[in-house]
RNA sequence: GGAGGGGUACUCAAGCGGUCAACGAGGGCAGACUGUAAAUCUGCUGGCAUAGCCUUCGGAGGUUCGAAUCCUCCCCCCUCCA
């Protein structure tokens, strides 16, 4: 086990917060392994960039000595984290929600050790809970605890309906930390009242308080709002190389910062020591292509990311096409040719000919890199050609 | 159970009998500029081979030459009272 001295600012680098920090001084004293939890939902089982926060300190975690816990939350899912955007969500059957958690094991296991690493489901013992267990446990918090919650209060405030099984949420969360006895529970800065939560019941129940770390939620693409699948802001860890490469290269200088922060595993003083370099005017792209190998490395291999590098000077410094596109094969129904506009939409570079057209007139449409700007072009039976709709849409299309 | 307010395109939000495929903002997409950056500027943002036609304003009916706008019933949300 590594002395407390140095795991200390291990494990506080890029937290949020603490609490409490004295908590967790005494309890690393002590030289016994921690029980360190987090919990994920069992509906989203693609992971992203975003995700991998958090799941890299657990890394951290194991690497000091302590037993991580993965709790995949198929009981809460029946909730569905009361955002006030999916009021109601259907139950995913046992076989969903099995097959989902083979998905998170496989992604995990790319960052974390899985000898290290125990894999819970809080159905385990939610789904045997009695109803007066039940009732017990929704007694001993208030209403008005429970609206001490952000989005709970805003939602209050401004009129927006709150389900009361909303309520059990925080209540199920925070009982996962009893059953499963936690010292420690990570979350994102938004998972702040949950955490609490199970510190509360677990001194309710006769427990320790969990020690409760939160970590600053990842912003996306976009570099306002959060990191998530339903923004389409996201990097997911599956995706293939190139993807990932292109992404990263169009997020802002600024957040490249952030990035560098919450996901390289470089040591601070070489970032900063980056930083530098940029500021006596060495090209913040150069430096992106070093976060992008880091990332693509750690995901899929060296090689890959060194390819999609590769790739990507091709196609954007110097205007290559690209090698890999879909491909498809038309039918013309007339002997004069098929309208262009039919066929963007027929090979989904659009997403319907009124699209393609308004594409067409807005000098977005390329036949083998050459501009189009007739909206009635009739493709020639027999031809075969690169189309392409703005920066990143390729096809290549036979008509017959 | 009673009284009142509300449900409009991806989101917020105007419109309250024709000039509405529906103001505006955000988001998104495209073009210019670049480092496929960011910021900025410009255009587009229901469908259909598109100077035209067809389907949209919680749902179903109705009034009218004509409805997102008026009427009836139903569904959903919020507030106050019980």
């Amino acid at each position: 086990m590594t002395p407390v001295s140095d795991q200390l600012p291990e494990i506080q680098r890029g937290a949020d917060e603490i609490l409490v920090l004295t908590e967790l001084e005494e309890r690393l004293k002590t030289g016994e392994p921690m029980r360190i939890k987090a919990g994920f939902d069992p509906t989203a089982p693609d992971l992203h960039l975003g995700h991998t926060v958090l799941i890299n300190k657990l890394r951290q975690f194991q690497e000091l000595g302590h037993q991580v816990i993965f709790l995949i939350g198929d009981f809460t899912g029946m909730i569905g984290d009361p955002t006030g955007k999916n009021i109601t969500r259907k139950p995913l059957t046992e076989e969903q929600v099995l097959e989902n958690a083979k998905t998170y094991q496989t992604q995990i296991f790319k960052i974390l050790d899985p000898d290290k690493t125990e894999i819970r489901f809080n159905s385990e013992w939610m789904g045997k809970m009695s109803s007066a267990d039940l009732i017990k446990l929704a007694a001993t918090h208030t209403v008005a605890r429970m609206l001490e919650r952000d989005d709970f209060n805003k939602r209050y405030k401004s009129n927006q309906p709150i389900a009361i099984h909303e309520f059990l949420y925080p209540l199920v969360q925070g009982y996962d930390s009893v059953a499963l006895e936690c010292d420690v529970e990570l979350g994102g800065t938004d998972q702040k009242f949950n955490l609490l939560m199970g510190r509360e019941l677990q001194k309710h129940y006769g427990q320790k308080p969990q020690i409760v770390l939160t970590m600053p939620l990842l912003e996306g693409l976009d570099g306002v709002q959060k990191m998530s699948k339903s923004l389409g802001n996201y990097i997911g860890i599956d995706e293939a190389p190139e993807e990932m490469f292109g992404k990263l290269m169009s997020i802002s200088d600024e957040l490249m910062w952030r990035y560098f922060e919450l996901l390289s595993f470089r040591p601070l003083a070489e970032i900063d020591d980056l930083k530098a370099q940029v500021a006596d005017g060495r090209n913040p792209r150069d430096v992106k292509f070093e976060l992008a190998d880091e990332i693509i490395t750690r995901f899929h291999s060296k090689e890959a990311a060194t390819a999609a590098q590769t790739a990507f000077i091709a196609r954007f410094q110097k205007g290559a096409i690209p090698d890999e596109m879909p491909e498809f094969s038309f039918k013309s129904e007339k002997d004069d040719g098929m309208p262009l506009a039919i066929l963007l939409k027929l090979s989904e570079l659009t997403s319907s000919t009124s699209d393609a057209i308004r594409m067409i007139k807005q000098g977005a449409v390329k036949i083998d890199g050459d501009k189009v700007s007739d909206t009635r072009l009739l493709i020639t039976a027999g031809t075969k050609a690169v189309y392409q709709v703005g920066k990143r849409k390729f096809a290549r299309i036979e008509v017959e």
